[in-house]
RNA sequence: GGCCUCGUGGCGGAGUGGUUACGCAGAGGAUUGCAAAUCCUUGCAUCCCAGUUCGAUUCUGGGCGAGGCCUCCA
C-alpha cells in the first residue's frame, strides 16, 4: 500500500514517505474568525479531514498530528468588533466576535462528518512563538525595521518563490504591488506592524504592535509540529502570498531547506457556474445549507454536503449546484438503504460493535491515489450492488472511514431530509391505504396516496406486503 | 503583462498509448389493480488543428474556450 500525493512543490504526485511514520505530521490553514464561514471555506476542511482519515487509517490513530489553526487577530476582525460591539472595549469586542465566529466554526465542521484536529491554536495564544521567530529573522539579517513594521527581506531568501514558480523580477514587472518607500523591495512583506490605540496590540521589542498575516503559521506549525513537518494544506489561493511567506520566514529562521516536504492546495468552488461573491449576492454559509432553506429551496444533511463537496477530485474546480447535492442525497439515501435492510442491525446505542468493520480494500486504493474520491465512490457503488453480507460490511466500514456514516438515520431507517412531517400522521394514513386496499377499494386507495404526495411523502409497496415511506425527493 | 490549472456522453465524473469506468437522468422489459419503488437489458462522449506512433482520448506543439493567482480571500 503506497500513498500518493500530489505535491504543489514539484507539481507532480509523488510517493508520500513520511519523515516518522510514528509522528505523521500535518498543518492546513484555518479560518479567519470575522465571519460565519461560507462553503468554499468547507472545502479544505472537507478534504483534509479525509486525508487525516486516511492517514490514520494507514499509519494508526496515534500517529498522525493534525493542525488546524485558527487566525483571531486580523484588522477584519478590529473592524467586525468596532461595527458589532460598539459599546464594548476593544479587546472584549474582538474576543466577542473571535468566540462566536470559531464556535459556529467549530460546530459546522462537526457537521460536515470531519474529526477535531489533533490541535487548533488561536493566533493570540501564539504571540510569543512569533516574536520569537521574527528576532531570529532579524538576527540573521533576513529581516529589518523601517516606519514601524518589520520586514522580511525577500531578496535575502536565494530561492524565494519556490513554490509558487515566481521570480521577483516579474512582481516587479507587474504592476499591482504597491511600491511603498520604506521597503528594500517592494515584494517585502510585514511581519510586525505597530498598533495604534485602537487596535489590539502586544508588547514587543518593536513596540506594541500584531503581527503579520503570514508569521502566525510559522509560529503554530513549528510549535507543534517541528522546523519540518511532512504535509501543508490550505486553498489554491494560499500559494502566494501566504504559503510562500510561511516557507520563507520559516527556513530562513531555521536554515532549513524546507518547511514541509509536501504542499498540497484544494481547487475553488463556484456557485451555481459562478464565482461566489457577496455583490453577485448568491454567497451561501454552511449554516445557511445546513439550517435554513435558502439554497436549493430545502435544508440539507451534512453528510450529504459532506458528500457533494467529496465527489469531485480535491484540485479540480467544482461547481456548487442544487442539482449536485440532490445527486449526493439521493445517492446516501440509496447507500443507507441497502445498510439499513441488510444483515447488520444498527440500534441507537450499538455504534461500537460496527466501528470495527474496516473500509474495502479498493476503496484504501483509490484513496491513496492523491485522495481519488470519486474512483473510492465507485467501489462503493459496486459494493452496494452485490448485496453480499461481507460487501455491506465493507460499505458499512467504508462510509464509516469517510465520516458518511449518520447514525441517528441507520438505527432510525429514515433518513434526515426534512423533518416538518407528522411521522404520526403518515403511519396512520399508509394503514388506512392498507385497509381499503384489501378491500380493493383503489379509489379509497389511490386517494390516500395522493394524499401523503401533497404532504411530500411517497410511498413504496413492497414484495413482502409491506408499506415503507420516505420524503419524496 | 507574468505565472498556474482545466476542457470527456443530456448532467455529474474517473481511468487509460490499443473493445472509453461508474452514478444520475433517458429508452425497453419484468413486476404492479394503476403507479411508485425494485430487478434485468440498453442507447449516448473524449474542444479544434498539426506532430510522434502500427495505433492517441492519453505524449508533444499550436489554436480556441473556461477558471485561478499576481491585492484581503479556501
Amino acid at each position: 500500500m503506497t500513498l500518493r500525493l500530489y505535491n504543489t512543490l514539484t507539481r507532480t504526485k509523488e510517493e508520500f514517505s513520511p519523515i516518522d511514520p510514528n509522528n505523521v505530521r500535518m498543518y492546513v490553514c484555518g479560518p479567519t474568525v470575522y465571519d460565519f464561514a461560507h462553503i468554499g471555506n468547507a472545502r479544505p476542511v472537507i478534504v483534509f479531514d479525509v486525508l487525516f482519515r486516511l492517514l490514520r487509517h494507514l499509519y494508526g490513530a496515534e500517529h498522525v498530528t493534525y493542525v488546524r489553526n485558527i487566525t483571531d487577530v486580523d484588522d477584519k476582525i478590529n473592524a467586525r468588533a468596532l461595527r458589532d460591539f460598539p459599546n464594548l472595549p476593544l479587546n472584549e469586542a474582538i474576543r466577542a466576535v473571535t468566540q462566536k465566529t470559531a464556535d459556529q466554526f467549530q460546530s459546522d465542521a462537526k457537521a460536515l462528518g470531519c474529526l477535531t484536529p489533533t490541535e487548533e491554536p488561536r493566533a493570540t495564544d501564539n504571540i510569543q512563538g512569533m516574536i520569537d521567530i521574527i528576532s531570529t529573522l532579524i538576527n540573521k539579517g533576513h529581516a529589518y525595521t523601517a516606519a514601524g513594521e518589520v520586514l522580511f527581506s525577500v531578496s535575502s531568501m536565494a530561492d524565494y518563490g519556490k513554490l509558487s514558480g515566481r521570480k521577483l523580477e516579474d512582481q516587479q514587472a507587474g504592476a499591482r504591488v504597491a511600491v511603498e518607500a520604506h521597503k528594500k523591495n517592494p515584494a517585502d512583506f510585514v511581519l510586525w506592524k505597530l498598533s495604534s490605540a485602537d487596535e489590539p496590540g502586544w508588547e514587543s521589542p518593536w513596540g506594541r504592535g500584531r503581527p503579520g498575516w503570514h508569521i502566525e503559521c510559522s509560529a503554530m506549525s513549528k510549535r507543534y509540529l517541528g522546523e519540518i513537518f511532512d504535509i501543508h494544506g490550505g486553498g489554491l489561493d494560499l500559494i502566494f502570498p501566504h504559503h510562500e511567506n510561511e516557507i520563507a520566514q520559516s527556513r530562513c529562521a531555521h536554515g532549513s531547506s524546507v518547511m514541509a516536504n509536501v504542499w498540497m492546495h484544494n481547487g475553488f468552488l463556484q456557485v451555481e457556474g459562478q464565482k461566489m461573491s457577496k455583490s453577485l449576492g448568491n454567497f451561501v454559509t454552511i449554516a445557511d445549507l445546513l439550517e435554513t432553506e435558502k439554497f436549493g429551496g430545502q435544508n440539507w444533511n451534512g453528510e450529504v454536503l459532506r458528500l457533494a463537496m467529496l465527489m469531485t477530485h480535491y484540485r479540480q474546480p467544482i461547481d456548487w449546484t442544487k442539482d449536485a447535492l440532490l445527486a449526493s442525497q439521493k445517492t446516501l439515501v440509496d447507500w443507507n438503504g441497502e445498510l439499513y435492510s441488510s444483515h447488520l442491525k444498527f440500534t441507537k446505542d450499538n455504534q461500537e460493535t460496527y466501528n470495527s468493520l474496516t473500509a474495502h480494500e479498493d476503496f484504501i486504493d483509490a484513496l491513496s491515489d492523491d485522495i481519488n474520491t470519486h474512483a473510492g465512490f465507485t467501489v462503493l457503488h459496486k459494493l452496494a450492488k452485490s448485496r453480499q453480507k461481507m460487501d455491506i460490511e465493507y460499505l458499512f466500514g467504508s462510509l464509516n472511514l469517510m465520516g458518511l456514516i449518520d447514525y441517528q438515520f441507520l438505527s432510525a431507517r429514515q433518513f434526515p431530509l426534512k423533518t416538518n412531517i407528522n411521522r404520526e400522521l403518515v403511519v396512520d394514513l399508509i394503514n388506512d391505504r392498507l385497509a381499503a386496499r384489501h378491500t380493493k377499494n383503489w379509489k379509497e386507495s389511490d386517494r390516500i396516496r395522493d394524499e401523503l404526495d401533497a404532504m411530500g411523502v411517497a410511498i413504496k409497496d413492497n414484495k413482502d406486503g409491506t408499506t415503507t415511506w420516505e420524503v419524496k425527493r
